[in-house]
DNA sequence: GTTGAGCGTT
């Protein structure tokens, strides 16, 4: 099984290989796609890294916060395309409390 | 050659 894990705050010159090759430092990556905007074709800042799932966690730990290109890097679990229109915010709410 | 919150195409 593998997660896709939704990168942010990424800069102009980042690109899908340098995502994947950013993540694969870390662990195996089954795949890295660069959002780019399909209307104009420029890319939009951020996009997504697939990972295994015991691994997802562990690049959000070592990727989040971390610095790219002097920017603070954005790293989250994505979401579902269906739904994920203007709802964000939310974590991965897998724990309870007690 | 520009921009900076935000979740993606076959």
């Amino acid at each position: 099984m593998a997660k896709t894990l939704y990168f942010g705050n990424l800069p102009w010159a980042a690109t899908s290989d340098d995502l994947h090759n950013a993540v694969s430092q870390y662990c195996e990556v089954i795949s890295a796609r660069i959002v780019t905007d399909r209307e104009t074709g420029r890319s939009r800042g951020f996009g997504f890294v697939e990972v295994p799932d015991e691994a997802a966690q562990l690049v959000i730990e070592a990727l989040n916060g971390a610095e790219w290109a002097g920017r603070p890097l954005t790293v989250n679990e994505a979401r579902p395309r269906d739904g994920g229109r203007g709802n964000i915010g939310l974590p991965t709410p897998k724990k309870v409390q007690p």
